[in-house]
DNA sequence: TGCAAATGTGTGGCATACTGCACTTTTGCA
DNA sequence: TGCAAAAGTGCAGTATGCCACACATTTGCA
């Protein structure tokens, strides 16, 4: 699952419109559009922006399955 | 623990220098450096080549812990 | 301890992420 | 089915990520 799918699967868990995100965030609503279509290249402090107003966390972790 | 420790970590398990793995990513030396001191906002592309060959993936998951 | 390797820093140019605005298209509910 | 809400798009300006080059500082080993 890419991380434009979690976002968008979770702001509809939560009941939220991109415009309601978009507020919450600060992260402007142009902006999360393109990342939800998963075009563009959210830096790293748009994406901490969006995952702590939706309780979730980004993580580097080893990956454990096969490589590539 | 912060992303760009983990990078560090990980890279020195691997035995690698800033450059070499500069080299093996296409991420610039100086890109790396700032990423691996804390500094700079890199972006999910940037983050991307370097977990590719440190073996990690980039996840967003749900937080469990306490907010904040 | 001296020295080479490794890491950190200043500067400047180019590419592009982020933004706002206006508009179009899609969605889903009364 | 009609319509308002929600989502997607074109465009243009500003901020900044990424990069190369040159140099300073730190590290750790012979």
């Amino acid at each position: 699952m890419d991380l434009d799918d979690v976002i968008r699967e979770r702001r509809k868990l939560l009941g939220l419109t991109q415009e309601d995100l978009s507020d919450m965030t600060g992260v402007s609503l142009r902006t999360l559009k393109e990342i939800e279509m998963g075009r563009g290249n959210p830096t790293l402090r748009t994406l901490e922006k969006l995952a702590l107003v939706l309780g979730l966390e980004i993580q580097l972790t080893v990956r454990k399955t096969a490589e590539q």
